[in-house]
DNA sequence: CCAAGGATTGGC
DNA sequence: CCAATCCTTGGA
């Protein structure tokens, strides 16, 4: 569907801007990878920004090593990397190019699967099972995301949700940085049962 | 070359 | 609370 590619899939001009005016915008659009199958496709809602090489809590905090190089790029760019040996993280480059800045994905919403009922009634937990459940994989490492194939990211003209900010998850080590407010989530309706469980983070 | 640790998840 | 599992990085 090229032919109908305008505005349909988020372009270069969305993403080569400031990382913290991208991340929250990419909440409520969707992530879409289209295969023989079909199309895999999911509702962003929880991202998290990472800022350059100075972000201790960001792959680029090395500078440009053989697998950050990429978020040094131009921006549209996906980066998917793995980590602990066993999962895949999804992420897009933003910024102008010799910027050090991405967007983790780490959880969609309203699942919708070529194969048929998602099964999965909504939301995934995490940017590892995020991937899984899309097939997202580290061969997508590169792929140009404005083309809208195999990966893209779609909007379809939903009102923007309203968000709520907090430190990113598992970046304990990043000192100062990992107290920045920089992970975005579509504020719950209600946060009767799930306000309380963010503190439990492991080495007390 | 080698040792250490990680933008996580699921099991005990 | 902690193991799984392997790639990336930094240091010797």
């Amino acid at each position: 569907m090229s032919a109908r590619g305008q505005g349909r899939w988020l372009g270069r001009k969305f993403f080569a801007r400031p990382v913290l005016k991208v991340a929250p915008e990419l909440i409520g659009k969707y992530l879409v990878h289209s295969t023989a199958a079909g199309a895999a496709s999911g509702r962003i809602v929880e991202v998290e920004a990472y800022d350059g090489p100075e972000d201790q809590a960001s792959h680029a905090r090395f500078g440009p090593t053989p697998r950050a190089k990429i978020m040094f790029g131009p921006a549209g760019i996906a980066y998917v990397y793995l980590i602990y040996g066993m999962y895949d993280c999804f992420n897009v480059v933003t910024g102008r190019e010799g910027e050090a800045s991405a967007v983790l994905v780490r959880a969609v919403a309203s699942v919708s699967l070529p194969t048929g009922p998602t099964g999965s009634a909504g939301r995934t937990d995490g940017p590892g099972k995020l991937c899984r459940a899309l097939g997202i994989t580290r061969a997508h490492n590169g792929v140009d995301l404005t083309l809208g194939v195999p990966l893209g990211i779609e909007d379809r003209g939903e009102p923007a949700p309203k968000l709520s900010a907090t430190p990113r998850i598992g970046v304990d080590y990043a000192g100062e940085w990992a107290a920045r407010p920089w992970r975005f989530i579509e504020t719950p309706a209600r946060d009767a049962a799930s306000a309380p469980s963010a503190p439990r983070r492991r080495k007390s």
